[in-house]
DNA sequence: CCGAAACTTTGATCTGGATCAAATCGCGAT
DNA sequence: ATCGCGATTTGATCCAGATCAAAGTTTCGG
């Protein structure tokens, strides 16, 4: 989509960061009220459509965001246009790299989505003066490593069917919860993109969905409205 | 292996920490000398057998470790069995997971190695007091990730050809060089390894070592021994 | 040096998931 | 409502890599 122009955040409306510090676990929890200030005083409210960019791979952005709405997907793809995605990052998470100018992956809305934009110099100076703030960002680093480091453990060992019931099991996880038992939730990716998510095709991901179905443990209300009667038979099906 | 007695490193030699301080990037150029000399006196440094297991996978660890010569593997493995590397490791690499105790995967020997033995609370300590350290540990938290998202683009898209090329260009890379133009190498994995690492089978593994051989693009003077004539014709069978 | 066990290679066959092809379904625009 | 187009499902076929089977090869203890 616009990459250039998704790069330098222009449409937004300026914010008093303290105004959705609740939502902004990671950063604005390990700041002082003084910092918080500051921050807010840079910091833009960004609403993003569902399928653009936030940053591109390989380009250098100037800013970092907190999701605050929303569900972003990571990607990597390669020259000849295969394409994997290798994160999903649900609000309030963090999304940018510290100390490194460039992206090796790109930041997609994978919803529409609301971030939190704050220009990277800044932060990198509160970072430095801040254990605090570091630790909370190493927490998230180490945290991503986990689930990317269990996704490649999907990836590498699982089967198509449990490659779909892991990923169901992970959105039924982190979405929020519609209903009281959180067992029902729309998919924030479409087949396509969870077909990337799981390194299968479109048409694999669809034939075990109705797998799925038909064996009782979802019922697939829409296309995107998925209901788990019973989360532990979903469970059973990802085995490990 | 003897998982129970390797949990607490009984064997080894007190060292000062300083002797391996060229080798300990990560922890130790991070300290003052006073803390160097304090954790210099907690630390014992061992060495550890090929196939030897560093910390077990659902168990509590004491201590961290910094490798100072050989190759850790980390990997994960599912109830039935199925086993996924999810990360090799190599000096001056330091291996644990900070601030939490339960580890969810295992790091193992993957060639005889050296490595370096700290108690957690006391490195714990140090982190919450040395920015600089925490700074260093996060770095390679980010490095560590990079390499983990890199790896999920590896098992998700890539063809078998291609996974074996780009585990062979892994370790050409971060393999001491012994040949000057380091396109000489030792594998530190066996094939069964190298199956876990990329998601195949012994068979495919194999099989691809011999397509790339008889293709010219790697000798295999021994099964443990590769030589790389061109590493640009390496590089070409990765594909992005 | 010999022999057994473990590791690796090679061959034959099978199969899960990819690819190719064709309906359906959904949904926004007219 | 109806059209049209992209997204999804379903069906038929193919093939890369798994599985099964059998030779080599390396390692190491005696």
């Amino acid at each position: 989509m616009d990459v250039a122009r998704s790069q330098v955040p222009e449409a937004g409306t300026p914010v008093a960061c303290r105004s959705c510090q609740a939502q902004h676990g990671v950063v604005c929890g390990a700041l002082s009220s003084g910092q918080l200030r500051e921050l807010g005083r840079h910091s833009l409210r960004r609403k993003v459509d569902a399928g653009s960019e936030i940053i591109a791979q390989g380009s250098e952005s100037s800013f970092y965001s907190n999701i605050t709405r929303g569900v972003v997907k990571l990607c990597k793809v390669m020259p000849d246009g295969r394409q994997q995605i290798v994160g999903l990052q649900f609000a309030p998470d963090f999304v940018g790299r510290p100390f490194v100018r460039e992206s090796t992956l790109s930041a997609e809305a994978a919803t529409d989505a609301e971030i939190c934009v704050f220009p990277r110099n800044l932060l990198d100076r509160m970072i430095s003066e801040t254990p605090e703030l570091q630790r909370s960002l190493h927490d998230q680093a180490l945290k991503e490593l986990d689930a990317a480091r269990e996704w490649m453990l999907t990836l590498g060992r699982r089967t198509a069917e449990e490659k779909v019931a892991s990923l169901l099991y992970l959105i039924a996880t982190h979405a929020e919860p519609q209903s009281a038992a959180s067992t029902a939730f729309d998919l924030p990716l479409s087949r396509a993109e969870i077909a990337d998510f799981l390194g299968l095709t479109i048409e694999t991901v669809s034939r075990q969905m109705t797998r799925l179905r038909k064996s009782g443990v979802i019922r697939i209300e829409n296309v995107r409205h998925i209901v788990v009667p019973d989360m532990d038979e979903l469970e059973k099906k990802i085995s490990g």
